[in-house]
DNA sequence: GCCGTTTTCGGCCCGACTGTTTTCAGTCG
């Protein structure tokens, strides 16, 4: 049982018991546990075996969860199952339809899915009902609608480029003193289900007026004076709050979020007598501040504390013991550890390559092709592989600007051993090892075929560790455990690969492999040259992750990182 | 159901917009 089916049954709790009008503060202490266990870096049975706390539950959730645990369900659970149909859950994720809703529309047709609802809909059944009228029934149809086109989480990194291309415009066309993107694309989480964007104008109405007809726009949900929500043809909402100058950065922290940590905030606020919210800081009546961030952290006697982090995850304890890190940054990244060319599989030759990451701003980047066995994404012969380190050494000698690594991103095989012979990574500056093949191994097998990889001394780091792919693989079953205890042992890096659907290691396992005292290597595992790009998407994972500028090594200079990568060759 | 710098009981974050109302409930973030 993973700690995300645990969190499962705690989310649909909460849903369920909402449905039947239970105490909201109830409900809410089962999603934030529901959360915290979501969150958990390590094993949820692990945890409890050694008597760790875990916040936001109590005596009463943890005897829950471990019934969970041993049974596989709860009795708690199976009962509410048999009062309220698991069909009217899925008439809560209708969009504009809450818990009121669901079940005055289950109480008088005993709806259980969808398409019966749209049915009577369309019937105009549903605008019969107490409390709901056309207006309400064209909005139900409308969420249907949209749910059935699919309302998932989406990459950061295809909707950052969007939230920045808004912002733009906004800026081109409307007088901006300032504007930022807010919500979970602020905090740079890996997916992302909507848009926040702040403004302060002094034209408020102008604002409203080009976003709710920006050239994106396919449905306007509001428009009002401080708020609007539009709808792109794509399906994502945008939300745009336009605020006063003196708020701003009140506003800013109300809307960056995370709701959880926002919570903590406020109650944070609560007990040193003073109320915040989006407004700003206010003592009795009187407002104190709110025009940046920082006042509002400040008048919680706190530091300020990165978007990035603000998870409730632990930040606010850390702020206020003095112990948050001081995140990596994307100016001191120097270069990317993980591009293929075309040698293998990537589109761009090693001098387009070079062209690009000077681009970018680095000094040096690692060019690592697929092995010999991986046919598929055309590995390199052996002898191939020594053209391209010729090629390499040739460029280098002519190029003081910037600097490549000959590297090489070699198979893992079934058994653990590597696709080259240790004589030929040896000739390599830079060696990630991967698993491409076998995902449905056993978690011992794939679990040993890793450990195996970093006892070879040749080997730098491990690609995407666990091979998930958002929205479309699981992740392998590993023991990230002793995957975390052997890197530390050998002084393996591991990859937080930056491509859009990887982010492989994620946050929460960047963090826990921190605690082992592993360092990290960002690549983008770019196989066109505009998805180098993407490093600040890794870049986004490491600070989520809580990973400083020692933790990284792409912050090396290209001598730092040539010695580094040089020392651990000789270990042997 | 959790939790403690108003601590073992009594609190628990808070405001905008919509739609259906005629002062407010529901939903959302």
């Amino acid at each position: 049982m993973r700690n995300q089916d645990v969190a499962r049954i705690f989310y649909k709790i909460a849903d369920m018991l909402e449905i039947k009008g239970d105490n909201p503060f109830r409900i809410r202490a089962y999603r934030r546990a529901a959360q915290n266990i979501e969150n958990l870096a390590e094993d949820i049975t692990k945890v409890i075996n050694q008597g760790r706390k875990i916040p936001g539950i109590g005596q009463d959730l943890m005897q829950k969860v471990k019934e969970i645990l041993q049974t596989g369900t709860l009795q708690m659970y199976e009962e509410l199952k048999t009062e309220i149909s698991p069909g009217l859950l899925d008439l809560l994720a209708i969009p504009g339809v809450g818990p009121r809703t669901a079940q005055i529309i289950y109480e008088h047709y005993g709806v259980k899915d969808l398409d019966t609802l749209e049915r009577l809909c369309l019937e105009h059944k549903i605008q019969q009902l107490p409390g709901i009228k056309a207006k309400t029934e064209k909005n139900i149809l409308k969420g249907i609608q949209l749910i059935k086109k699919g309302r998932e989480r989406r990459p950061l990194g295809l909707i950052l480029p969007l939230a920045e291309e808004i912002i733009a415009i906004l800026k081109k066309k409307c007088p901006v003193d300032r504007i930022d993107i807010a919500g979970s694309v602020r905090r740079c989480r890996e997916t992302v289900k909507d848009i926040d964007i702040l403004i302060c104008s002094s034209s408020p109405g102008q604002v409203m007026d080009v976003f709710t007809t920006l050239p994106m726009v396919g449905d306007v949900i509001a428009r009002g004076k401080t708020k609007s929500s539009i709808r792109t043809q794509d399906g994502l909402q945008v939300d745009l709050r336009v605020v006063e100058k003196d708020c701003y950065g009140a506003a800013l922290c109300y809307f960056t979020g995370s709701k959880a940590h926002n919570i903590r905030m406020r109650e944070l606020a609560l007990k040193k007598g003073l109320k915040i919210n989006e407004y700003g800081i206010f003592k009795g009546n009187k407002r104190i501040g709110g025009k940046e961030e920082e006042e509002v952290f400040k008048a919680m006697d706190l530091p300020y504390i990165p978007p990035e982090l603000r998870e409730d995850r632990g930040e606010i304890e850390a702020a206020m013991e003095g112990k948050l890190p001081q995140l990596v940054t994307m100016e001191e990244i120097k270069g990317d550890l993980h591009v293929h060319s075309k040698y293998s599989d990537g589109a761009g030759t090693i001098a387009a390559i070079a062209e690009k990451a000077k681009k970018i701003g680095l000094e040096w980047v690692a060019i690592c092709d697929h092995s010999r066995s991986l046919k598929v994404a055309g590995g390199l012969s052996i002898e191939d592989l020594k053209r391209k380190r010729q090629e390499i050494d040739a460029f280098n000698r002519t190029h003081a600007d910037i600097k490549l690594l000959c590297g090489t991103e070699v198979d893992i095989l079934n058994d653990g051993s590597l696709d080259y012979p240790d004589e030929v990574l040896k000739l390599m500056d830079f060696v990630v090892a991967a698993i491409h093949t076998g995902f449905k191994q056993s978690e011992a097998t794939l679990t040993n075929r890793i450990i195996k990889a970093m006892e070879n001394p040749y080997v730098h780091s491990i690609a995407h560790p666990t091979g998930r792919i958002i929205g479309e693989r699981e992740a392998y079953p590993l023991n990230l455990d002793e995957i975390f205890v052997k890197a530390s042992a050998t002084g393996t890096c591991l990859e937080i690969n930056a491509y859009y659907k990887r982010l492989d290691l994620n946050d929460t396992l960047s963090q826990a492999a921190k605690k082992h005292g592993i360092k990290f290597t960002i690549g983008t595992d770019a196989h066109i040259l505009d998805q180098m790009e993407f490093l600040r998407l890794g870049v986004f994972v490491a600070r989520r992750g809580w990973l400083e500028k020692g933790d990284v090594i792409n912050t090396m200079s290209y001598q730092e990182i040539m010695a580094f990568l040089c020392k651990r060759k000789t270990i042997k």
